[in-house]
DNA sequence: CTGACTGCAAACGTTTTGCACGGTA
DNA sequence: TACCGTGCAAAACGTTTGCAGTCAG
């Protein structure tokens, strides 16, 4: 198990025992909607508001210790920092894993063609998860 | 300027004036927030209710008539089915563009090196636009 | 003419805020 | 110890719903 203590006070971030069980829940599950969060978090702290899980999940954006990952069809989830990758999200049950892919070429191509000076790109796979192939 | 009606119906949708008018404010901005469609509206219709403009987004959505893009920082803005592209976002204005990328070779790479039958995949391009490029 | 649409007001779910207390560094 | 974080309650915000009157087909 990862202390996250030194990198949430990397991250400028009080290592509180709330944002530790955070940075736990999301290296655990990967990605979190705040629902998710919360009810998880409830099975460690009995009272835990979601003023808290809201707070925190705004400053650890703010500070970049976590990020925000909008999903089509479904609830914003957020995932530990990491390196650049984009998503597969499962349209049948909801999951969502990471894939890595070489964005360098699709970001010079579109750059000829078009006016922007891109910097970046986001990039979700729609489809069905291993599982869910089966079922239908 | 395009007549609606007949495409409004064709997507099991009665032509209203309010509906006319979003399909048009749809058509000549290209991609709108529904905060910034409700102030155009009401420049047409002095008593239009917000819930009339939620009704009819969410019948449209419903019906394909319009689609939803979610745009990283930034809220989901609507834009008039067309063929399959993918988005420019400026960081700076929040200015967004069309697109067109060949997906096929994505999908496919991507494909072959996960577990996920892939169905589609929705891309934001995040950059600077050309007026947003001398500003910095 | 009839079912669908509109506008209003109220309800709802989600997110944010203010404040007193408690805990980290 | 000083300041930041927590939990609670209330407020703010965006979106949805129910209803009575109106309109498109």
């Amino acid at each position: 198990m990862i202390n996250y203590s030194d990198i949430l006070r990397e991250h400028h971030l009080k290592a509180t025992p709330q944002r530790l069980a955070i940075a736990e829940a999301l290296h655990i599950k990967g990605h979190i909607n705040i629902e998710t969060l919360y009810e998880i978090m409830l099975k460690n702290f009995n009272s835990i508001s979601l003023a808290t899980i809201y707070k925190n999940i705004n400053l650890m954006l703010e500070n970049s210790f976590i990020q925000e990952v909008k999903i089509p069809n479904a609830k914003s989830v957020y995932e530990l920092t990491k390196e650049t990758h984009s998503h597969l999200s499962c349209e049948e049950c909801g999951d969502i894993e990471d894939v890595y892919v070489e964005s360098s070429d699709i970001i010079y191509s579109v750059s000829k063609k078009s006016d922007f000076e891109i910097k970046d790109m986001e990039l979700v796979f729609l489809g069905l998860c291993k599982d869910c192939q089966k079922v239908d």
